[in-house]
DNA sequence: CCAGCCCCCTGTCGGC
DNA sequence: TGCCGACAGGGGGCTG
């Protein structure tokens, strides 16, 4: 479900809610959720520290609780409820984990239950698979041009690696790729100069027009006020199957690359050797 | 290196 | 109506 813009808004909305509170109880109730420590300690470990602050890496929330740090990934439905103090909202079988707070709780929901919740001193060895922010520095053109050079990979299946550049999902690979013109299975190392920069524009330009519409809600994502984000109506693809091409009015087609389902328009992005 | 499969889970939707 | 498979925004692991 999430992934980096949701993240991004999620992280914003947290950050006045938590700053400066203190955890004053912890509830585990789906083991599973936690990766490490083992829950009982991570429990433990976690109550009586103070939240410094709230940072976000790729598609990780990252709760500064000097000198631990909780690094939370989603993955497809994980989401937070805050609860003020005094209300009884938002507690339901979904709930996995209990975070009291000095002031209110927090709520780990997550249907799925894929998500998983790390209490670490190091954050480093949970996010050292991970390529540059795609809005920050060291994602540069030059950056991208060597990654895809090196690799023969489907651009699409390399995008959602993570390691090229980070906090791209399904969504959001589709949406570059229609609005860089380039077809979902083009090998990486076959884009040329201008491919790639149309590549490396468009992925900025949809993450950042996501943030702004704090995140894009299909089913499940919704903010930690149990708010739901607005730009599904700006996609150009994704979830528009048989719908006209913004750009040429042909309809969108929905493919399968390596097992996820695919949008594109088989005329804005065609495949080169290929009838379509 | 990479494609293709499995797994982790629950809910929803479309077809028969 | 009811059942049943396919699919859902993620990612780790394994095989060939």
């Amino acid at each position: 479900m999430p992934e980096l813009p949701e993240v991004e808004t999620i992280v914003r909305r947290l950050r006045p809610l938590l700053s400066g509170q203190r955890v004053t109880s912890v509830a585990v109730r789906w083991p599973r959720i936690i990766d490490r420590p083992a829950p009982d300690r991570f429990a433990r470990e976690l109550v009586g520290r103070a939240i410094q602050g709230i940072e976000r890496r790729s598609k990780f929330l990252v709760f500064d609780l000097a000198p631990l740090s909780l690094l939370v990934h989603l993955r497809m439905t994980g989401q937070f409820r805050y609860r003020p103090p005094g209300s009884t909202l938002a507690d339901d079988r979904h709930v996995h984990v209990v975070l009291g707070l000095s002031q209110g709780t927090l709520l780990y929901r997550d249907l799925r239950k894929f998500g998983r919740l790390y209490l670490v001193a190091d954050p480093a060895p949970v996010l050292s698979n991970l390529g540059p922010e795609p809005l920050g520095n060291a994602f540069t053109l030059n950056h991208l041009q060597k990654a895809l050079w090196r690799r023969r990979r489907a651009i699409k299946p390399l995008l959602m690696e993570q390691t090229v550049v980070a906090g791209l999902g399904n969504i959001y690979v589709d949406e570059s790729l229609w609005l860089a013109g380039i077809h979902p299975l083009r090998r990486a190392h076959t884009l040329d100069r201008s491919e790639t920069a149309r590549l490396y524009g468009a992925i900025r330009q949809v993450v950042a027009q996501a943030i702004a519409n704090m995140g894009t809600t299909l089913r499940d994502y919704r903010d930690p006020h149990n708010r739901p984000g607005n730009n599904q109506t700006a996609l150009a693809v994704y979830g528009r199957r048989d719908a006209p091409c913004r750009r040429c009015g042909q309809p969108v087609l929905k493919t399968t690359v390596n097992s996820r389902g695919t949008h594109y328009c088989p005329r804005c992005q065609p495949l080169p050797g290929a009838t379509s």
